[in-house]
DNA sequence: ACAAAACATTGAACTAGTTCAATAAATGAA
DNA sequence: TTCATTTATTGAACTAGTTCAATGTTTTGT
């Protein structure tokens, strides 16, 4: 059950057996069926959880009651609201499961404890949060200077596979534009080819 | 002279003043005049820097030639460019003072040594991270939600200070407008109050 | 197997933001 | 002080993206 998190974690650092164990073991599974949340807007995120089957979307609700996707989380991705999680305040995001899915989820508590008891976890998240970093910054520039048709072009090619798995609603959510715009963009591509 | 910067550590975590002045005595002072660049496209970037004086921008060149403003850094803000420095890989922005300014140097070497050697330090900078993550964020949903008017008055709120000191083609440029607009929105807000 | 709900496409009218060119004001270097 | 450069403003024409409403298609729940 915990393959899927092992690899994960032996991808970012080296670890022993026995530690992998033992921080392994901290988390617990939880189904999530389909349409169901993991966290909604004004809880406080209790949990870091990574992904084991299925597939999530994590939003927010505007002002105007428009949906902004900030990122998907499929099999091997992490998710929580870093925010609320860590500084245990009311979350602006939603956390929902767009397939049925399954996900390991860690405390705070057992997360502070790895954290003192075995060295080495501050390092893998210390390595995790920085790709993430990275992965924003490139995301912020790209969405500045990149033109819609270009985002979803890109998209594509990035997550070819979650391309397949959303609809194009939540595409668009996650690209900034409206649903009605993106199936013009599909249009406008499909009779280049 | 690294007064602020041990101000800043100890905001993020607890270090006896041993290992304060141990990890700060890894750091070297540099001068970077107005217009200077301390980092450009192309080049790998070997250090992170703490600022102590003047104000940098962050910027990357995109395909058509226009500048996007990643961040500004100012007195006590932190600098580098993450993925190029960790990755040692080629860095796609640029880092250039807009002002006269004094930025504190630690190499990546000298800051391995330091999560090696004092294991608190390996928590500061997932602390740091992890705040800057939250930033970025928001920023992200804050770009895909608000209109340009609206991230212009959210700027002038969050950073005053800055405000007073970045011309309006900088604050375009970071709010990823042209500076032609960015003045008709000034008009717009002026005529109102 | 059926009805209801969610999804995708399209067109027409609209709006936010760009581009280009002109002009004035502020700043900087010698 | 002066000349050159950068900065800010404005208007007019344009373009990328939105909004709304209509229509057909697919998926879902029972």
């Amino acid at each position: 059950m915990t393959e899927l998190l092992t690899r994960n974690i032996l991808n970012h650092i080296t670890l022993s057996n026995k530690k992998l164990e033992n921080f392994c073991n901290l988390f617990n599974n939880k189904e999530v069926l389909k349409k169901h949340f993991l966290l909604r807007e004004g809880e406080i995120c209790k949990f870091e959880g990574f992904v084991t089957k299925g597939l999530f979307r994590v939003y927010h609700i505007d002002s105007n009651g428009f949906e902004q996707v900030l990122y998907f989380a499929q099999e091997s991705w992490w998710i929580t609201d870093i925010d609320s999680f860590t500084n245990e305040k009311p979350s602006q995001l939603y956390i929902q499961a767009l397939e049925d899915s399954e996900v390991l989820l860690i405390s705070k508590k057992d997360k502070e404890f790895a954290y003192n008891n075995i060295p080495k976890i501050e390092k893998l998240f210390r390595v995790m949060t920085q790709k993430t970093h990275i992965a924003l910054q490139r995301r912020i520039i790209d969405n500045l200077s990149k033109t819609a048709d270009q985002r979803y072009i890109d998209f594509i090619e990035k997550y070819p596979n979650l391309f397949q798995r959303l609809t194009n609603v939540q595409i668009a959510a996650y690209l900034g534009i409206s649903h009605e715009f993106l199936s013009k963009i599909r249009r406008k591509i499909a009779s280049k080819k």
